[in-house]
RNA sequence: UACCCGGUGGUGUAAUCGGUAACACACCAGGUUUUGGUCCUGGCAUUCCUGGUUCGAGUCCAGGCCGGGUAGCCA
């Protein structure tokens, strides 16, 4: 259909930019912004929205703004400023010197709140928060008018500027647009602008007593940031048209409201509420979790943000509200992560085999390459004895079909290293476990093929025992048993549905020696298991590993297949 | 029950403002392979429904059905 170089695709959003270039709406200028409330960490919901924003002003030569939307200091605090910065420098974007606060705009916000008590367009109200409600009406029924709507302008002057001194305690007056009660968008219902509230802000102090509700407080920042597409989520689609009621009515700069869906993902909650549940209810370490579906987690966890750049690209932009599969994030990290980590081997469940061949006491270098997508990546050396650790799934007693690993008389390759063969195994007497495996080796391969042209099925990784370092491997797997963590029993909450399995601490691992010492934040690929990252707390005499994802697994499905057949052959 | 917004494969998006459904992920089946990784090939869709306009509709119109949002002095 259509031509394979054809322009790539536009989403909605860049539609109706590119639309208005043509028409010079803005005179050629594009200006978005990312606008976070400091009461939490970021999210990868709110990295879509990140490279959306700054995504947008790159791709049309525009500019976008980080601005901190700290109007309620009930709930904001300068720890989340610093880490919502830190991410979003993380994840590659950069806002030169536009680095705003809604609270750097709170005088001009009240002149303008004056501005339209003046044009009779607000007033004062003294009813409670409950009589507000009340007044409000329903979805169904309109509301009524509030008893001090129609109070004179001097009056809403005086009593305005009196909030303001501190004159009348908190929750007891408020300033309301004057709009109508009957509106069908409950939005439009006279909304209250300005609350008396006597909270310490963690930028202005207490200079202020009364604090500007978001619709209000929204819309002049973009106005007064110059802002062209103020783009958010979907649940701000009702708030429009009082967005464009409080511009018009100022006569200002009018910048123009769009909305698109919101990230969902499968396995995962999104909500800063319920991550701050999370955290606070010690479910998690922490914000930065490797768990967590926060910026600081993933980062922790080992995902780079080109992996999340290329993720959020990928799920485009629309309006329906929509889940997306969470294979497609850990394949962009994969992806990502296959070219360019280095390739170690290590063990996560040693079981120990002796050589029985091999020379005692003898010790050889073997040469392994770093990185098979990329050569550049030169190779290395790894050291081979004759006591190794190999994986303990990686050998079977009794191996079922389609299982080409080690087994009783059975020879597979050591990755660049000989072919063995398994000639006996040594039990622990009171549980039958095998403990201990003896094989023989072939010297002819060395680090490749039998000269004789014999063939083995598989290559297993290793490590020598006397060279090999221990390590901590901690494993995750998603942090819900259901694709939809909302998904309970009456009466149950989201948190019912927390997997138990969500992190495994393997403490007695083993990696090979190059890795000692490794810095945090370092990303191997441990050969045949998946992607790891040295976690923050290793140390010089302690290694931790944190595993980002799993390699795919194609014996592990071909074994859940078959454990699938079984069971139905059963009943 | 009011208003607003949506509805394309298992999932997420696309289809150049009517021209005969594409890409990615997932899944399945093969091939290559010193990672059962990567890579390569193939398989998997009557666009929510019903009418209408048209030579032609995922795109336009009408009605219906389904889903989401909204009754904070949160954002």
């Amino acid at each position: 259909m259509t031509a394979p170089d054809a322009r790539p695709a536009l989403n909605f959003i860049q539609e109706i930019i590119a639309e208005d270039l043509k028409t010079n709406k803005w005179d050629g200028r594009v200006h978005t912004r990312f606008p976070p409330e400091p009461n939490g960490y970021l999210h990868i919901g709110h990295a879509k929205s990140i490279c959306l924003n700054f995504g947008l002003a790159d791709e049309f030569g525009g500019l976008c703004n980080l601005r901190f939307d700290d109007t309620n200091p009930i709930k904001e605090e300068q720890e989340y400023i610093d880490s919502i910065i830190e991410d979003v420098r993380w994840l590659g974007f950069d806002w030169k010197d536009r680095l705003y606060y809604g609270s750097d705009y709170f005088e001009q916000m009240y002149e303008w709140a004056v501005q339209l008590i003046n044009a009779g367009k607000a007033y004062v109200c003294d009813l409670t928060p409950e009589q507000t409600r009340q007044y409000r009406g329903t979805l169904t029924t309109p509301g009524k008018d509030s008893p001090y709507r129609t109070r004179s302008v001097d009056e809403n002057l005086d009593l305005f500027e009196r909030m303001r001194a501190g004159d009348f305690p908190d929750g007891s007056r408020t300033l309301r647009a004057k709009i109508d009660m009957a509106s069908p968008n409950l939005n439009m219902r006279d909304p209250v602008m300005y609350r008396v509230l006597r909270a310490r802000h963690h930028r202005t102090g207490d200079k202020w007593c009364i604090y500007p509700m978001y619709d209000w407080a929204h819309a002049l920042e973009d106005s007064i940031e110059g802002i062209t597409h103020s783009i958010c989520t979907l649940e701000f689609e009702n708030h429009r048209p009082l967005y464009d009621w409080f511009l018009d009515e100022l006569g200002v700069y009018h910048p123009q409201q769009i909305e698109f869906a919101r990230l969902e993902l499968t396995y995962t909650i999104m909500s800063k509420r319920r991550l701050l549940e999370l955290v606070d209810g010690g479910h998690v370490c922490g914000w930065d979790d490797p768990r967590m579906p926060t910026i600081s987690g993933m980062r922790r966890r080992g995902y780079t943000p080109e992996s999340i750049r290329t993720f959020c690209k990928r799920i485009g932009v629309a309006k329906f509200n929509s889940t997306v599969d969470i294979a497609k994030l850990e394949h962009a990290v994969r992806e990502d992560l296959n070219k360019r980590a280095p390739r170690v081997m290590g063990v996560l469940h040693p079981l120990r085999v002796v050589i029985d061949n091999y020379p005692e006491h003898q010790v050889e270098e073997l040469d392994a390459v770093n990185n098979p997508e990329d050569p550049g990546m030169g190779t290395r050396k790894v050291p081979f004895s004759r006591v190794l650790y190999l994986e303990r799934d990686d050998f079977r007693e009794d191996p079922p079909k389609k299982f080409f690993r080690l087994a009783p008389g059975r020879e597979v390759r050591l990755r660049y290293a000989y072919y063995i063969t398994c000639t006996g195994m040594v039990k622990d007497e009171q549980t039958g476990e095998v403990v201990e495996l003896h094989c023989t080796y072939d010297p002819a391969p060395r680090g490749g093929d039998s000269p004789d042209g014999r063939k083995v099925k598989a290559t297993l990784h290793w490590v020598s025992a006397a060279h090999a370092v221990g390590a901590e491997v901690r494993l995750y797997d998603h942090l819900f048993t259901k694709a939809d963590p909302g998904d309970v029993e009456a009466g149950q909450d989201y948190k019912s549905n927390l997997s138990p399995n969500s992190l495994e601490v393997l403490t007695h691992c083993k990696v090979e020696p190059g890795l000692a010492g490794a810095a945090p934040g370092t990303r191997y690929q441990f050969e045949r298991n998946g992607y790891f990252c040295v976690d923050p707390d290793s140390s010089a005499d302690r290694l931790v590993f944190n595993r980002t994802v799993t390699l795919r697994d194609a014996w592990a499905r071909i074994e859940k297949a078959q454990m699938a057949q079984e069971k139905s052959g059963e009943s």
